[in-house]
DNA sequence: CAGTGAGCGAGCTTCCGCTTGACTT
């Protein structure tokens, strides 16, 4: 159903966001329309400064983003040539600030623009969309401009306050701090967290004079706090008569999950994949622009009509009609824009794609996902059994889930966070009527301890942040990110400790007592905070505990929402939130001691000095002596050690390196830790340690035997030498290459290096090196459009040499 | 690449959301 007047070539220009999304519509309108993309927003709030004319009623400061230039003058081109021009931005606050945009930037005239917006990409969604014009929503675009100016303003005032305060470079804002803040209070949960024991017990019976087939396992759930009442229970299971007391069955239904969006395919992700945030934005992001799924970036789970129609036929080919069940979901979480579908195969008949292997795993989890979601519910039976003898007040119980119908189960199981939960195997359950009689096998009373909080993960992070409503789709990756670069968190696997257990066993009318050992705590993946994140943290809170709050974004929601409906002025928002936190920003700046949350650990023994740990100018420290003693000395923390939980004695271990360990041909060996890690200095040359090795307690002995691994591996290295012209081939840790001076070059791969010549060297450098040239050349070209700051770098660098001369003579 | 922990002081850093490339080991 297109306009049913003829339409030229070239009349119509549509702007959607995305060039991808511009490919697919353009297929669908046909020849009248062109269609093209602005790449997201256009404009953006000046760098410079504020951006911001605060005494003037906040008006905002308008600029076209540098890299939108090109992308701008194109469009307002095309614009001039057209008869309409159709504003295709996405239906959210953005998208219609970006179509508002669009107007103002390309100096459109309102009488020949059209603001339309279609939620799924199908001819029909489209060509309705163009029958359905309407204006751009002023009180929407006020409502972005409102979020954008605040979060300018709380960024690049608290920002500033970090760099005085605390260390230069850092940053401040409404999401970065609530994420940060998540971590940080996770992190003293977990240090606060004092594991507690108690006693689980389990029992293995079979019916009285039965098979030894018809095994049962129970457990009772009630857990004992000493080991005095789990023996005494041990005792009376001896000599107790166990006879079924009740069994039970009961039916129920489970259902499958909503479609993706951006943050339930991340988390799935990394559960199932194990990809990091990053990795599946990329890899959707390649599907997505193959044609391969709808778009990644979205809070919807909302699915089309041919989405649903083509499902249906899929399932009931593959599996059966009583296998299908169409279901529109509906979404829960705070702030939804819904501009988009879920995310979704484009073709739901395609389950397998020709991609690469990263590429064909996600596509493969997304199309189960979806198909699952429009399954049936799988049925299950629960059946329980309950044991009992009367000396006992619990019950043994018995439980076990049997899929009866397995519904979209047979695609689709969701995992869960909770990595700690034991597997459910399941178990068949004898049929046993109430009143038999039951023998002991075996009980088993062990000690279990409570668990310590789970440390967040990049994707339950997301899924938190999702929770509170605070984030976009686009940005939970980036702001996870930004976390890490600024030092606030780092991401890493941290090995468990050794722990011993009680076991008691109850086995042939004997109990034994076992103790036995568990590694607990060990971490793969997780988020710590570092120094400088709990820092910031603890000052944001301090002064700033309004805007930190976890609610903060959710309830400027609804003031942005009011803008959007009229309701109240966007700048009487911004004025009401500014005029109290300025002031508070104010009063901080004036009033607050720059921090370095020094804290005494105690006494050294052997000097008689305090031992502190604070924050120094290169990061995390302890020290040795008051700031004005001359013989203070100190060290960096290790790694995974914090300020503010370092003990004395991890402290005064510190300073146990450097360390000689002994001689080796008259030259000394030296342990330290580096900072890639622990090494040994021999000989002028330092060899890593590994970490297998402990430089604290490492002997002379095995040091040598490091010192003589590395020495043939060094030999191995050298494959050829050529002095005059500064070139080696050398054994790399990706195979042999050239290196020149501090160049190195790639061996194609049919080439035995140990036949080059020098010629033949030559000529590979050469070869590597023309593509290598024309970079530098293209970075040249690229550099001189933006030098300011490149020259004040380069004609910087002299001075420092002068100074630093003059501070010699001195 | 394996170490830093004074000061002097100019000039810089920074937010959140919307989009893709252009980069290197």
């Amino acid at each position: 159903m297109q306009p049913s007047r003829t339409i030229y070539m070239g009349e119509n220009l549509v702007i959607v966001e995305s060039p991808a999304k511009a490919k697919t519509i353009e297929k669908f309108l046909g020849s009248g329309f062109i269609v093209k993309s602005s790449f997201g927003h256009i404009r953006d709030l000046s760098k410079k400064n504020l951006g911001i004319d605060i005494e003037n009623g906040f008006e905002p400061d308008y600029l076209i983003s540098e890299d939108k230039t090109k992308v701008v003058s194109e469009l307002k081109n095309l614009a001039k040539k057209s008869k309409t021009v159709w504003l295709a931005s996405d239906e959210d606050r953005e998208g219609e600030a970006i179509a508002w945009h669009l107007q103002e930037a390309l100096e459109l005239d309102k009488s020949k623009t059209k603001r339309i917006v279609f939620h799924e990409i199908t001819k029909e969604a489209i060509t309705n969309a163009i029958n359905n014009p309407r204006d751009v929503n002023f009180n929407l675009v006020m409502a972005q401009q409102a979020r954008r100016v605040l979060d300018r303003l709380v960024g690049f005032e608290l920002s500033p306050i970090l760099w005085k305060k605390v260390r230069p470079k850092l940053s401040a804002g409404r999401v970065q701090s609530v994420a940060l803040r998540l971590i940080v209070e996770r992190e003293r949960e977990i240090q606060n967290f004092e594991a507690k024991s108690n006693y689980k017990i389990e029992g293995t019976f079979h019916p009285e004079q039965s098979e030894q087939s018809s095994i049962l396992k129970a457990e009772i759930t009630h857990r004992f706090s000493t080991s005095k009442e789990a023996l005494n229970v041990l005792e009376l299971c001896r000599t107790g008569n166990f006879i079924v007391t009740s069994t039970e069955k009961k039916e129920h239904s489970k259902s499958p999950a909503a479609p993706f969006t951006t943050s339930t395919l991340q988390q799935e992700a990394s559960r199932k994949l194990g990809f990091s945030l990053s990795q599946t934005m990329r890899v959707a992001q390649n599907l997505y622009e193959a044609g391969l799924i709808t778009y990644m970036r979205t809070d919807s789970v909302n699915l089309s009509k041919v989405a649903l129609n083509s499902s249906k036929k899929v399932i009931d080919n593959l599996f059966g009609p009583e296998y299908s069940k169409t279901r529109q979901y509906s979404t829960k979480s705070k702030g939804a824009q819904e501009a988009h579908e879920a995310i979704r195969p484009t073709y739901i008949e395609n389950r397998d794609i020709e991609a690469g292997a990263q590429e064909k795993k996600l596509y493969s989890l997304i199309w189960k996902r979806t198909v699952a979601s429009q399954m049936s519910d799988a049925i299950l039976e629960k059946t329980q059994i309950n044991i009992q003898t009367k000396e006992i007040e619990y019950p043994f119980v018995a439980t076990a889930d049997i899929i009866t119908f397995d519904g979209f189960l047979k695609l689709y199981i969701e995992s869960k966070d909770d990595e700690n939960s034991e597997e459910n195997l399941p178990m068949l359950l004898p049929n046993l009527v109430s009143g038999t009689s039951m023998d002991v096998i075996e009980i088993l009373a062990t000690e279990k301890f409570t668990q310590k909080p789970p440390r967040y993960t990049e994707a339950s992070l997301v899924k938190k942040l999702e929770e509170l409503g605070i984030g976009r789709p686009s940005t939970y990756a980036p702001t996870i990110s930004t976390l890490g670069q600024r030092g606030y968190i780092i991401k890493e696997s941290r090995e468990g400790n050794e722990r011993s257990y009680h076991q008691y066993r109850l086995y042939d009318g004997d109990i034994k007592d076992t103790i036995k050992k568990e590694i607990w705590g060990t971490e793969k993946n997780k988020l710590f905070p570092e120094d400088i994140g709990i820092l910031v943290t603890d000052f944001l809170v301090e002064h700033f505990r309004s805007i930190i709050d976890y609610n903060f974004t959710a309830k400027i929601e609804e003031d942005f929402d009011k803008v959007a409906t009229g309701k109240l002025v966007w700048n009487k928002l911004i004025s009401d939130f500014y005029t109290p936190f300025h002031s508070i920003v104010e009063d901080t700046l004036a009033t607050s001691k720059p921090t370095n949350a020094e804290r005494l650990l105690g006494v050294d023994p052997k000097t008689g000095k305090s031992v502190y740990s604070r924050l120094g100018r290169f990061g995390p420290l302890v020290q040795i002596g008051e700031a004005d003693d001359p013989d203070k000395k100190y060290m960096s923390l290790g790694k995974g050690q914090l300020i503010e939980t370092i003990t004395i004695d991890q402290a005064l271990k510190l300073f146990e390196l450097p360390r000689v360990v002994g001689e080796y041909n008259n030259q000394e060996i030296i342990c330290a830790i580096g900072r890639f890690g622990p090494y040994i200095k021999y000989e002028g040359s330092f060899i890593s340690l590994g970490k297998d090795n402990n430089p604290y307690d490492i002997d002379i002995d095995k040091c040598i035997e490091i010192i003589n691994n590395h020495k043939i591996k060094e030999a191995q290295k050298h494959i050829k030498s050529f002095p005059e012209q500064d070139i080696q081939v050398l054994n790399g840790r990706f195979g042999p290459y050239i290196k020149r001076g501090k160049d190195n070059f790639k061996i194609p791969k049919n080439v035995d290096p140990a036949s080059l010549e020098i010629e033949d060297i030559l000529k590979i450098i050469d070869s590597a090196g023309s593509t290598k040239k024309s970079t530098v050349s293209k970075k040249g070209t690229a550099a001189k459009k933006s030098t300011p700051t490149k020259k004040s770098t380069t004609t910087k660098k002299s001075t420092p040499t002068k100074k630093s001369k003059t501070a010699k003579s001195k």
